[in-house]
DNA sequence: TCATTGTATAAGTATATTCTTATATATGCA
DNA sequence: TGCATATATAAGAATATACTTATACAATGA
């Protein structure tokens, strides 16, 4: 029977189940490259409000990603507070940039800027 | 401009959901340092033998893992020639290292020897 | 050949996941 | 205050997942 050292494998299994969804791993990556907010992400991915605040709930309960409000916003950012942080980074530093999708927002019009940062 | 090889995310996110179950994430980091056949990982993880072989499957399925037929034993191993290997590896070399289950199992007298290697 | 052992597959079930629609909550502004 | 906007939550439905039991297949050895 198998007694210790099984907490990690644990802990490691409930991030990688968490970042296996394309739609969650996305937003990861892109949170890591630019802080976001919630109707961003729905612009995004073209996904309905309660469904891209669902996703962001898991990542924000596991403590994969923080939210800090600003007005009516709030915006999503990588927590790099979180305990495992260094191995979140470490898979999504091998995912392409999603950058450009920021750039494609911007180049809509339908960024949400705070000027006033 | 460093061009990194990345992973497509959709492609990241399959891998990342295959890997994000305790017991697979457990086989895949055994068989990364030890070759192992189906009975074993029934003794490891106190699971039925359909169960174990459908996880395997979903390994072997993916690509993550390959096997080796040894009369009548299947073996498993990290298969190597794995498109996205080495992020796998990379994942992999995070968890603790489960090689004293492989010792208990000795100890035991519950691994399969081939000794005709 | 037949029985035994190791492994895979099939079918069913319980639970988990991910959407949907409807509604609640929070903030800003006229 | 009242309304609009941004976001969260609740409840339900469709689908996916991970077991179960039963059975099939493959290799070994008498």
């Amino acid at each position: 029977m198998i007694t210790n050292e099984t907490i990690e494998l644990q802990t490691a299994a409930n991030i990688l189940k968490i970042l296996g969804d394309k739609t969650r791993l996305a937003m990861v990556k892109i949170v890591s490259e630019n802080e976001c907010c919630v109707c961003e992400f729905v612009d995004l991915f073209d996904m309905s409000q309660p469904a891209v605040s669902q996703h962001l709930r898991k990542l924000r309960d596991s403590g994969i990603v923080k939210e800090r409000r600003k007005g009516q916003w709030i915006y999503y950012s990588l927590n790099t507070s979180y305990p495992y942080y260094s191995f979140v980074l470490q898979i999504i530093k091998e995912l392409p940039s999603q950058h450009y999708r920021i750039e494609e927002l911007e180049a809509q019009g339908k960024r949400v800027t705070c000027c006033d940062e």
